[in-house]
DNA sequence: TAAAATGCATGT
DNA sequence: CATGCATTTTAC
């Protein structure tokens, strides 16, 4: 080859085959290898990947950095999680592509929790980093932060004395200490001012606080306490409708370290405090606190694993008590924080059922309301002396029945109560008494079916005005949630939830949807209307002070009789005893795998689950809501049959079952197997 | 969506 | 059974 076909070689590549030889990039001298984790959500890449540094990015490239690398021919996200000297990767190393910004999002202590969180749930890590770490704002980070703020030098008691163990938790989180307390609200409990107080503490002492709460409203009522506690600065809000650059911009401060206390919504459970002190969660029940996107962590137990990582005291504070914490109570893992009987006597308001198989309604008001004689005169005293809540249940859940022939409502043949159904079931049932009513026939026409008719709040409130006439009526729903109500004459008409706090405490509250409990096939089924009831029922004036509750519900039934008695620890322990002779959780792991029949076969077959591990189903499932109808409306009309298959160890195992079935989704994962198998650790709904 | 690995037809 | 081209798979 002479000299001048060499060069015309070199000059005039052939066609197609351009030296893409990219330049050799200088690499960092020192720890030149960066392990990174891909954005990536499969299971089988949920490991570190190592990149080459270089040396333009050896600065900016520390751990827990965003970075953009090449990974399988794509440009994608990841976070930087450490550097090293030397690669373990055989292999040749692909250069960072860029450090997309300097700030170390991820610390190791939030690297380490998230993944926790990933094994605790099966789950995989890219995953849970989108729950924790929200999305970046550029301006927000250019942003100089703030002064740092100082410590309080009084430290703020009071509110806890009326609490045994109370005082204790609170000196041991001064002292630095980590305990675990399972708090149990007096009724009428101003409970933000509580919180407020725990948390002024953990500062006190020069450590970092959390709160979450279920919603909005209840994060205004914490910031509101801790503005009054600790003034403005002190702390920030976290919640997920506040806007891009707001969020970020709190999130950054607790991160450097700027703020020390936060306060929002299930997401702020991974709110980056510096030294945490102490982790807070309000009404742990509400299934708000159940993250619905993979791998479906729970708030309660993200800060309760939280709490053991970094040390810091844990308080789940409900007005009820779920099974889950009695669970740790029962296992000494926490501490009760609760009143003596006498003082929640004093506080609660008198419950009153309506008596069964009594006469028909005699006072044709009472009757127009669809109300018993009871609960219409607890409403009418009510009024002389304050506001009255009614909680009604949420629209469309609840249809109330009438004849199809003549209009007619469809009465309980034994207490005249409306016939209610629960969309989806077939038999009617007296929504006061219970007794089901299988073969009805209209006392006016005769005629033998029913039509369903969707009793909704904006219903009730019209029903119960012209009632009541001359009372105001207030509704506080799905539309508009208020957030109080001033201390006079009202009929506040909410959904569950939605109560509005009252200033003096209301008069009486008549909880019309007390058959709530009696269709729901579901586990917590009776849990959660104690709940409901009783977060409705505590903003009620104690009974001596003339406040009254009308349940309507029949008596006997479990969480009817601790409404009654309210004693929501007792109805817990029963609930706990009960589910641990049917092996159902929280005394035992559960794991549910849901999606086509095949994969969901598959996917068992490649877990090498402990050898407790008892397999319940496959069982196909009913798949429902606009996913289903999108996915039968596609057209194809050979869907593969959707499943579910339930896996249950002892609870020492669910570690060893989380990591079976997150393994065992990597092989399918890696294989391309087709079909999506939903993998739930400790489901909040099962059967 | 880039390189590497694999598959496959073609020509010697 | 090398070779070139298309397709599939990997993932640093």
């Amino acid at each position: 080859m002479t000299e001048a076909e060499d060069e015309q070689l070199a000059l005039v590549p052939a066609p197609g085959r351009r030296p893409r030889q990219s330049s050799p990039v200088e690499i960092a001298a020192v720890d030149p290898v960066a392990e990174v984790a891909v954005d990536v959500p499969l299971p089988h890449l949920d490991r570190p990947f190592e990149y080459a540094v270089p040396a333009a990015m050896a600065d900016d490239a520390q751990p827990g950095v965003r970075v953009r690398v090449r990974f399988a021919g794509q440009d994608v996200e990841g976070y930087l999680l450490a550097r090293r000297a030397e690669a373990s990767h055989p292999g040749r190393l692909a250069p960072l592509r860029t450090v997309v910004s300097a700030e170390p999002v991820l610390s190791p202590e939030l690297l380490g929790l998230c993944r926790a969180v990933a094994d605790r749930w099966g789950g995989v890590l890219p995953d849970v980093l989108r729950l924790a770490v929200p999305r970046r704002h550029a301006t927000t980070e250019r942003r100089d932060p703030p002064e740092p703020a100082t410590t309080p030098e009084r430290p703020p008691s009071g509110r806890w004395d009326a609490y045994r163990a109370g005082p204790a938790f609170l000196d041991h989180v001064a002292a630095g200490g980590a305990p675990r307390a399972v708090w149990t609200a007096l009724p009428g409990e101003d409970w933000a001012a509580v919180v407020a107080t725990a948390v002024g503490t953990a500062l006190s002492a020069g450590r970092g606080a959390l709160v979450v709460v279920p919603d909005h409203r209840d994060v205004e009522r914490v910031d509101a306490a801790l503005t009054a506690l600790l003034g403005t600065g002190r702390h920030v809000r976290l919640t997920a409708d506040q806007g891009a650059s707001a969020r970020y911009r709190a999130w950054l401060l607790l991160r450097r370290g700027c703020v020390r206390a936060v306060v929002g919504t299930r997401a702020a459970a991974f709110a980056p405090v510096a030294d945490l002190g102490l982790a807070v969660v309000w009404d742990d029940g509400d299934d708000l606190h159940a993250e619905p996107h993979a791998p479906y962590p729970h708030v309660r137990e993200v800060l309760a694993l939280r709490g053991e990582r970094e040390g810091a005291a844990v308080l789940v504070g409900a007005t009820t008590r779920t099974a889950e914490t009695q669970a740790w109570l029962t296992a000494g893992t926490a501490r009760s924080v609760e009143a003596p009987r006498e003082q929640v006597r004093a506080a609660a308001p008198r419950v009153l059922l309506p008596g069964e198989g009594h006469e028909p309604e005699r006072d044709p008001a009472a009757s127009s309301a669809r109300l018993p004689t009871v609960a219409w005169r607890a409403a009418q005293q009510g009024l002389a002396h304050g506001p009255v809540l009614v909680q009604v249940p949420r629209r469309g859940y609840r249809l109330s029945l009438r004849c199809d022939r003549c209009r007619a409502a469809a009465r309980c043949g034994t207490c005249a109560g409306p016939l209610g159904q629960t969309s989806g079931h077939a038999v009617p049932a007296c929504t006061w008494c219970g007794r089901p009513a299988a073969d009805w026939r209209c006392p006016q026409c005769a005629g033998t079916r029913l039509r369903a008719a969707v009793l909704g709040q904006r219903r009730t409130a019209e029903e119960l005005g012209r009632a009541f006439p001359g009372v105001p009526v207030r509704r506080s729903g799905a539309g508009e949630v208020l957030a109080s109500v001033p201390d006079e004459p009202a009929l506040v008409v909410a959904t569950p939830g939605a109560e509005p706090v009252a200033d003096g405490g209301y008069a009486a509250a008549l909880l019309l949807d007390g058959w709530a409990l009696l269709d729901r096939a579901d586990l917590r089924a009776g849990e959660e209307a104690l709940r409901r009831w009783v977060n409705a029922a505590a903003l009620v004036r104690p009974g001596t002070r003339g406040g009254t509750v009308v349940l309507l519900a029949p008596a006997g039934l479990p969480p009817v009789e601790a409404l009654v008695r309210w004693d929501p620890g007792w109805h817990a322990a029963r609930e706990l005893e009960e589910r641990t002779s049917l092996s159902f959780p929280p005394a035992v792991a559960l794991a549910t795998l849901t999606g086509p029949a095949e994969a969901v076969t598959s996917l068992l077959q490649h877990a090498q689950l402990p050898g407790s591990a008892e397999v319940l189903g496959p069982v196909p499932v009913e798949v429902r809501g606009p996913a289903a109808r999108a996915a039968r409306g596609g057209g194809d009309g050979d869907e593969p049959p959707p499943a579910r298959t339930l896996v249950r160890v002892p609870t020492p195992e669910r570690t060893a079952l989380a990591r079976a079935l997150h393994d065992a989704a990597a092989v399918r994962s890696a294989r391309k197997e087709p079909g999506a198998v939903r993998v739930q650790v400790d489901p909040l709904d099962v059967l």
